[in-house]
DNA sequence: ATGGCCTGATCTTCAGGA
């Protein structure tokens, strides 16, 4: 069967709703990875889902974070945050759930941002990853085809950055996070590369500021990491940016990824 | 065509994003 994944970090689920939907309606996706909802679990908006067609699964506790996965091909055990998974001041934050959606099953991502390199906060990014890697890795031989979808915050080569030369010493490109990205290539994971739609490399995300977008000052961050299930059936993969296009953009642009399944 | 930040809460100012 052909099955349409993908992943999307919105900027909030509440503001972009109306995107969202559209965006639903003319791509077709069988499955979607959210992240940044930025509303809590019952503010997610399941009922405009289900007009839509879709199942839905939130984790979300207001303003910061936030995972959701929609489904139309069915949205079983449903699993929220990672075994394992660290906290930030005390917090353990909504930035991952995982469902089996027909015949794949899904880890819907949103890794922290780590802000300085040294930062508590990168320490906590590291350690997070780290729990990323073990629950992969029990996921990964578990039999289904599996995929990590999300919002990594990690550039994994230096062409997924705009100007390497503007992140030295920046989070996002640092030895250290490129290492546990690859930790997920050792516990038998590979990246879906999408297509570029346009330009000469899918940058995923473009700051807000500084006319960055039409710079095309871009990152590639937001990835696709699957078991050989899942990579198997890849039949392509692109970032669609004409989602970052007009008013009422995200920063990020939907990832999407097609699979031809045997069942 | 794209467009010189955006979002939500602490709410007229700020933290966080990356």
């Amino acid at each position: 069967m052909a099955l349409r994944v993908a992943t999307w970090n919105v900027n909030s689920v509440s503001t972009r709703l109306e995107r969202v939907a559209a965006w639903l309606e003319s791509a077709k996706p069988d499955v979607v990875c959210l992240q940044e909802l930025k509303v809590s679990t019952d503010e997610f908006p399941t009922a405009a889902m289900s007009e839509l067609g879709y199942e839905s699964a939130a984790h979300g506790r207001g303003r910061w974070n936030g995972v959701a996965i929609l489904s139309r091909v069915g949205l079983a055990d449903v699993v929220r945050d990672l075994p394992g998974q660290p906290d930030y001041e005390g917090v353990v934050e909504p930035r991952a759930i995982s469902a089996t959606c027909g015949p794949v099953r899904v880890c819907s991502v949103y890794v922290p941002n780590g802000r300085e390199v040294g930062h508590a906060h990168y320490v906590y990014k590291l350690r997070w990853l780290h729990a990323l890697v073990g629950a992969a890795a029990a996921e990964a031989g578990a039999g289904l085809p599996f995929a990590v979808l999300g919002d990594y915050n990690v550039a994994p080569t230096d062409d997924d950055v705009w100007d390497p030369a503007l992140f030295v010493d920046a989070t996002h490109v640092t030895p250290q996070e490129r290492a546990m990205v690859e930790a997920l290539r050792e516990v038998g994971l590979s990246e879906v590369m999408p297509r570029a739609l346009k330009h000469a490399w899918p940058f995923t995300f473009w700051d807000y500021r500084q006319l960055a977008f039409p710079k095309n000052n871009g990152m590639r961050i937001d990835l696709v990491f699957g078991n050989p299930g899942f990579t198997g059936a890849v039949t392509d993969s692109y970032v669609d940016r004409n989602e970052r296009k007009g008013a009422g953009a995200s920063d990020h642009a939907p990832v999407v990824v097609d699979l031809d399944l045997e069942s």
